[in-house]
DNA sequence: ATGAGGCTTCCCATGATGGGAAGGTCAAGC
DNA sequence: GCTTGACCTTCCCATCATGGGAAGCCTCAT
């Protein structure tokens, strides 16, 4: 089947399956006359493996070491295992970070009145909490590092809010 | 003083407040008769604010609209408990995505042996759970988002790790 | 005056993803 | 057999926050 058919049945871009290709994600896959990439089902079934490991949060590195494992009939479940575990501590990290963030947050904003008064404990928070030196560490692993995503509208508000 | 200094004070790197000029999050820096930036005691405090937003996992759009409402002196505090409690809210939302993954890792871990034998439910799952033609709306807004990040010992530990 | 270190701008890379252009291919219908 | 529309190919660009590094200018302390 043609790469349009075998995104369709795996859930996985054709973007993005030519994007595992070049990046040795998957084979490369075998070429019709054409130049069209052809793919078997044996192939969409790899495409839904990863698209699902993927969706399990799983990094592109963990899910080419699943993908081995997987196609290891010698494997030893621990290693599966083990990856998964550690997979599912980095997600707890992430958690609690996040979670950290969130009681921050949640607590500043109760102590503020939200009404029509410019006083807000919660800018009092982020003007002042940090005046002291701050450690200059950075990113205690976590915290930081997860800030990044929710993408979409950006320079569009951007102006109306500057 | 020079933005190296205000870097070292502020815990925003030079790169980043030079990033943030030209993102227009900050305004442009007074220049010296050289071209060198230079900044005040307030310009510092501005950057820490950032700094201390970002560490709560504030979006770059975020912290425009709450820089705004801090130099505003007629601001209504409703509006930064809206904004505060709305990424509060952002952050359950990942959270709660996170925790799925988190959990249904877990179930299939305790039921993976983990030891020599190469069967293993993980794999199995990944492999088999999504055989059906698979929804094709993806991304339930949240799931696949929140999938990236925790950088670092990427190549590194792979190794060690297989 | 010289050298170290700090500053400037500019370019590049990241990771996963999509957008889009320019051009080749295929299958269905006439 | 030819047209047409859908699909394929590659290539480039953009995202977002961040850092790396190069080439060249500036400044202060010796």
């Amino acid at each position: 089947m043609t790469i349009g058919e075998a995104a369709a049945a795996s859930g996985v871009s054709a973007k993005m399956i030519r994007y595992y290709e070049t990046t040795g994600l998957i084979a490369r896959a075998t070429r019709s006359g054409a130049g069209y990439r052809h793919y078997t089902e044996a192939d969409v079934h790899t495409l839904r493996f990863i698209r699902r490991a993927r969706d399990l949060g799983f990094t592109t590195d963990a899910i080419a070491e699943l993908l081995a494992l997987w196609h290891d009939r010698s494997r030893h479940s621990a290693d599966v295992k083990e990856i998964a575990l550690g997979h599912v501590a980095a997600l707890r990290g992430r958690i609690a970070a996040l979670e950290a963030m969130a009681a921050t947050l949640a607590a500043l904003a109760t102590h503020c009145h939200g009404d029509q008064r410019p006083d807000c404990p919660i800018l009092l928070d982020l003007a002042e909490s940090g005046t002291q030196p701050h450690d200059t560490t950075r990113h205690e692993e976590g915290a930081a590092t997860m800030t990044r995503d929710m993408p979409a509208r950006r320079r569009a508000q951007r102006s109306t809010a500057r």
